[in-house]
DNA sequence: GTGGTCTAGACCACG
DNA sequence: GTGGTCTAGACCACC
């Protein structure tokens, strides 16, 4: 079930929020490139966001090359297989970095780090 | 070496990089608790950055109750060992879970998710 | 009527006269729980104070949990009606306790304090 | 015994924790009318403050006519009964009228008040 | 329109 | 010297 979300009490803007919901919902395959995306109308009843925002949303992710809008018969997911999968790899990559950098500057040693995150992948 | 610093070309602002920086440099160890912080004036000379800036910095940190301000003699690091080592690993571990929640929305398996980090430890 | 007022002759500072000032009116019921705050621009504007220093206030009672801010809608006042109750009994306690503390100190006995609250209740 | 206190913590300034606490040993007689003052240099040793501070003090004191400075014995405390006592009503009197508003503006009855005002004394 | 960040600079109280 | 308050005004992102 696709699950597009934001929380109005996030420090995060609304509409970064909306972005990486989507993204996400993309990358993991449960909107399907080539698929239909809700109408800008639709989605901000849904979400109950101001439909500005949402479109703001949409022509950020056609600027980014992610959909594709037609007037009139609204936004489509674009189907690049290939730059999804290699988007996919970078971000996990990028938060892995951010948290070795972390546990560097916080004086945490490797084996440490590994056995926490065994720790929180088994209970957590 | 105590090496507060922040970047003016980040989209992060000024006072938050900052504060993580200071708060970073304490859970490290390398600014001692106990210790004297640089003035709010100098401080924002050696940063330039304005004294304004760095102020609020203080003021946060002394809500968060890792520093102690008095006016006349200047803002000292508290002495909460517990305290500080109890956020250290909440800092943490609140990266990692981060990190896992990504991949699950991302679809990619624990396995896997364990590789890509030991690849990245090896290989920087 | 909802009244925010400060003193520029007053010595305490404008934004803890401001600051005490709505949580007397939320406390009282003049501003209420759920309702929004005068934007910072247009309540500087009225009281004839630097729009800083209103924000200042808001952003310490946003820490405090009372208001809540967003950017692009404002402040609204948060609907806590317990923490409110609670905080209201201890904020009066805090002052009985401060006054009998004080009698105690200069020897003033206790009969003669309760002669003197009533004396000043029905004259005062 | 006299106990001339300040403490560091306080968000009140040293000096004026310290004029406080010497008035109110005074008025509670605790300091005897027209005995001696601590000098400067030892109260300050004892306070663990700046001498300086203590010197602000008993100037302080001395403009408001309850201290007595002569150069090379010190400062003595000033015998005027009528005055003290007129002060020390005063002092009690702000106090209850303090209370009282506030508890107006939080919309506390007298009857609820004085109850309060009631249990307190008995267990607190 | 809203709040959020940042700068520049004045003035005060504290130690 | 230190921090604390307040003003004035710029620029930005958000809704």
């Amino acid at each position: 079930m696709i699950k597009l979300s934001v929380s109005e009490s996030s420090s995060i803007p609304l509409h970064l929020q909306l972005k990486q919901s989507i993204m996400l919902n993309i990358l993991s395959g449960k909107l399907e490139a080539g698929g239909k995306m809700p109408s800008i109308r639709s989605l901000a009843k849904i979400l109950k966001v101001n439909p500005n925002t949402v479109a703001k949303v949409y022509y950020n992710l056609e600027e980014d090359g992610v959909l594709d809008g037609k007037v009139g018969s609204g936004f489509t997911i674009r189907d690049n297989k290939r730059k999804l999968d290699s988007f996919k790899t970078l971000l996990i990559e990028e938060e892995i970095k951010s948290l070795l950098e972390m546990s560097v500057r916080l004086g945490i040693g490797k084996n440490e780090l590994m056995e926490l995150i065994g720790r929180i992948i088994e209970n957590g």
